[in-house]
This record gives C-alpha cells, structure tokens and sequence, in this order.
DNA sequence: ACCTGAACACCGTTCAAGT
DNA sequence: ACCTGAACACCGTTCAAGT
C-alpha cells in the first residue's frame, strides 16, 4: 500500500487514469471498477473518491485522453497529403481505423453512462469541438471555399455517417447481418459525400 | 408471492418480459435487474433463471418486441405511400422518428451486453434481416430496378448513416456539439442518397 | 416438480477512525 | 492531513432445501 504523502493529489489523479486506461486496454469496460483500479495502483478504494467525483468522473479523464490520441492520428494523416480530396476520404479512413485499433477506448468514449449526457466538464467539450472543426476544415477545402451555407450540416451528417459505420462494424453487427465489409461501406459514404462535394463546385 | 403451478413455464416467461418492458420504458436500462423484475412479477429471483439462461437471454427478448414494433412502424409508412422515393425519405424518417420515441427500448436494442455478440439465436437474427429486407427493398424501388448491383453495399451504408444520427441525437451528443437540428441532418442524407438513386438512374 | 431464498462473489459510494 | 477499510445498499447467478 502507499503511504500518506507519497504522492501529490495530482499524482494520484495521473496514477488512476493510467491504472484504468491499462485496464481497460487489456480487459474491457465492464472490467473497470473503482476496487480493480485502486488495487492496480496500489491504494485502496476511498482513495479513487478522493480525487474524482466518482466514476463516471474517472472515465470522463479517460476519454479526453481517447479524444488526444485520435486528434494525434487524424493531424497526422492531415500533414501527410496535400490533395484535399485525398485529405478527406484519408481522415474518414484514419476515423474507422482508430475505432477498430482502439476498439476497447472507443467503446468506452461512445457508451452512455448517466442518466443525463448533458454536464460534461467544458473543458472536455472544448476537446471536442476540436476534432469536429478538423473534420470541417477539411470539408471546407474539398470545395474550395465556395458556397459554404451548410457546411456545418454536411459537416455533422458525415460524422453521423462515420460513427454509424464505426459504432456497426465494431459491434460486429455489420458482420452478422450481410456480407458488405466495413470497407466497401466506408468507401461508399466518401464517394457520396465527395460527389456531393464536386456537385456543388460544379455549380 | 405466486404460488406453484400458478402460471407454465411460458407464461412466466411472459410474465418477466412484461416485468422488464415496464421498467425499461417507465425508467431505464440500468434499473433492469433481476430482483427487480422478479419483484414486479411477484416471483422471487430464482424464477427468473428458471425460464431464461441469464439476463441477456431475457433482454434478447425485449430486443425481439423492440424489432417487431419498429417493423410494424416501418410497414405502415410504406403502405401509406405510394411515391417509392417518398416511401423511402419518410422510412428514414420514421426510422429516426421511432429511436427518439422509444428511447428506452432504441438504447436497450443497441447497447453492447456480452464480450462476444456474435452468439444471438437464429430467430433473433431472422427477424432483424427481415427489416433489413424492408430498407433494401426501398432503395430497390427507387432505382426502378436498373443497376442493382451495389444495392446491398448502398442498403446497409444508408443504415449505417441512419443509425448514426439516431445514436448521436438520443445520446444528446448532437445538441451537445452544435446547432444542426437531427431533422436538417436527416434532410440531408436522404437527400444525399436520393441524388445518388438519380445519378444511377440518369445513367 | 416448482419455486424459494440464503449464499457467494462481486459492485459504487461514504465516512468514522486510525496514523 | 492523508488514507484506510469497514459498512451500506445494492448487483448477477447458483443451488440446497422446503412445500
């Protein structure tokens, strides 16, 4: 057991977040219990409700770390292609990957825990709105700056069509129900939003 | 407490997923535990795993009713339309319309359970491509039966974009993130997916 | 034979009491 | 002041024992 004083408050906070990420890597969200956390990290229970609110809380510092590896990834691939077509089916692609990659984070950033979704920390939803605005960008370069009115709504509605893929595919509900891989499905969605993207350029 | 012989097996089976259907739809998924549904039946815990292998096994029964109400949903929006594009734009509506009516059930039918869902009974899975037929069906329609080829990879990625929305939207993670109302987002993908019917169509 | 309900191995969360 | 760990009110699941 650690002793008092051994560690700062936020060095416990740091020792959770890395004792539940590590479960919940190598085990699953069902695993991550506020007895298995403070064992890991060599404390005990009340320990855990010393430094987060309760668990929801904990999970809250988990996810914003999912939301810097995935910012991470999609940057990347943004960096790494300079046609803005290519940017845009590239960061659709690198999307799918994560959720499969990190399927274990991914779950547990998508899971609905309590009762109301509605008070997370604005510091998170700051994290957020982020990510959305690089997927925006990248909206936005593909036509060019020219006739941006819904970009917003085209922005939103690809999104929505991504984690319906990533939320089905790594469920393994689209395997059950057909033979379409999550590829072909994924090309498809880039080819319409794409072509809706050339229709409007194309006046 | 009910007594011996009161009710068959069948009937207790009945009984639990009445029990179960009234608490999920009065509260929510995480008030769904043996006890109480045991309680609401006026049998004690035991019964429950007298008739049903464990608590997923009684959910995957909730879930059934779940598909059989939206089926119902479905099949009187294509019978009250005669426009097969209309049918098609107001199927997905009422697709989007059903997951914010029955929230509860929406939630409960999409909410991973088990570490492998891959284990569903047959009949299960029967009655979820039968609604997959009706969607596929649609889409067929309105290509008016030219170039089918991609129908089912078009079929299950119009899903994909669908289940999308509805997940995001009855999470509150849509209104959590911008201004875009789920019916603007919904007018657009099916717009999206009406054009591309059109595109095929035009050649 | 049908059903009970105590028992087992867990939960999240709190808080008086130790060091 | 920091941290413990027993306590409370729950879980899912099992199964010996009652009627």
């Amino acid at each position: 057991m650690a002793r008092r004083n051994d560690h700062t408050r936020d060095q416990i906070k740091e020792l959770a977040i890395d004792a539940a990420e590590s479960i919940l890597v190598s085990e699953n969200i069902s695993k991550l219990t506020a007895r298995r956390i403070a064992s890991k990290m060599n404390y005990t229970v009340g320990t855990i409700y010393l430094v987060f609110e309760n668990l929801d809380d904990l999970i809250v510092h988990i996810n914003a770390r999912t939301l810097d590896l995935l910012k991470l990834r999609l940057e990347n691939i943004i960096s790494t292609h300079s046609n803005s077509m290519e940017k845009l089916k590239m960061l659709i692609k690198e999307y799918v990957a994560f959720a499969h990659d990190e399927k274990q984070r991914w779950i547990t950033l998508y899971t609905y825990r309590k009762d109301d979704a509605n008070n997370l920390p604005g510091w998170y939803l700051e994290k957020v709105s982020k990510l959305f605005e690089l997927i925006e960008q990248q909206l936005a370069n593909s036509v060019e700056n020219k006739e941006q009115k819904n970009l917003q709504t085209r922005a939103r509605s690809l999104w929505c069509s991504v984690h319906g893929i990533c939320v089905l595919s790594v469920s393994g509900k689209l395997k059950a129900t057909g033979i379409s891989t999550p590829n072909e499905i994924v090309n498809h969605i880039v080819s319409l939003y794409i072509n809706d993207c050339d229709r409007i350029k194309g006046h």
